[in-house]
DNA sequence: ATGGGGGCCTGCCGGC
DNA sequence: TGCCGGCAGGCCCCCA
């Protein structure tokens, strides 16, 4: 579910409720979610200053002041929802538990945070804050799509030889870290380049233009608080808008957006994924 | 090493 | 109304 712009738009909920704000009290309704969770979660994250709150590509790490850094993954339909917090103007009170609350949140100023995930991809682990970056499934991330270490002699030389289509290539999160198949297939729109095309055989040219790219379409996404498609929510429950800005994802059939073009939003499926794509303009 | 496919889960939607 | 297949924003793991 989740991608880069909605992990950072749910961080960027959490983080007037949670930074700095006592773990009252953590209540774990279930053992495990896609993996067990560690150790007495609830008794290790019960009591703990939340120091920071910071997002590595679709991860969000929540530093604590016992040393130990929680990491959250909301997998394809996980949700961090805020509730009996002052929100803007509004005032949230305590809805009535939901199915697939698994985890809940006390914090000392009233709030409580709720993870919730139907299908359970989803993920939450405890680590040592000094080294989380080490930890298995961040070790071997690739750079930040945002960050600076993202640029396009990277990106020609991580995609030189690559027999995969670049709409795998740019899936891999070892390439580059937080695009998922909505960003993807919008950012390939945008380049003009076909889905299929072998990632090592795009001239260097068309590889560095697609680094400002995705980042113009992630800091959109972004700026649009996320797309909300099924199960989607910010922290405040709000939805994102950026599916509104769609111009081939979840399109098929539909007319494609490129003035001029009278060619069809096209629907193929890579490595069981769909991909969206004009065929026209992107040959 | 690289690339492709299966599997993990639940829910929803469309077709019969 | 109900059942069934297909599909969904991710990602690990196994196999060739």
């Amino acid at each position: 579910m989740p991608e880069l712009p909605e992990v950072e738009t749910v961080r960027r909920g959490l983080l007037p409720v949670m930074e700095g704000q006592v773990i009252t009290l953590a209540s774990v309704h279930r053992p495990d979610l896609r993996w067990p969770f560690p150790p007495q979660m609830a008794d290790r994250l019960t009591g703990a200053r939340v120091t920071a709150l910071r997002r590595r590509s679709k991860y969000i790490l929540a530093d604590l002041s016992t040393g130990e850094t929680l990491l959250i993954h909301l997998g394809m339909s996980g949700r961090m929802l805020i509730s009996g917090a002052i929100l803007g103007e509004f005032h949230h009170h305590h809805p009535a538990p939901e199915k697939h609350d698994h985890v809940v949140l006390h914090m000392e100023n009233g709030a409580r945070i709720t993870f919730n995930d139907a299908r359970r991809f989803g993920a939450m682990d405890l680590m040592p804050t000094a080294t989380a970056e080490a930890h298995p499934l961040l070790a071997s991330l690739g750079p930040e799509p945002l960050g600076n270490t993202f640029h396009d002699s990277y990106l020609v030389a991580q995609l030189a030889g690559r027999n995969t289509p670049i709409k795998s290539a740019l899936l891999d999160q070892h390439i580059v870290a937080g695009l998922g198949n909505i960003y993807v297939c919008e950012t390939l729109y945008r380049a003009r380049i076909s889905p299929v095309t072998r990632a090592g055989q795009l001239p260097s040219g068309r590889v560095a233009a697609l680094v400002p790219i995705i980042r113009t379409v992630l800091a959109e996404a972004i700026e649009a608080g996320g797309s909300s498609l099924r199960d989607y929510r910010q922290a405040d429950g709000e939805l994102g808008y950026f599916q509104h800005s769609f111009q081939v994802y979840d399109r098929e059939g539909q007319p494609c957006l490129t003035p001029g073009c009278t060619s069809a939003v096209q629907r193929i499926v890579q490595s069981g994924r769909s991909s969206f794509y004009c065929p026209t303009c992107q040959p």
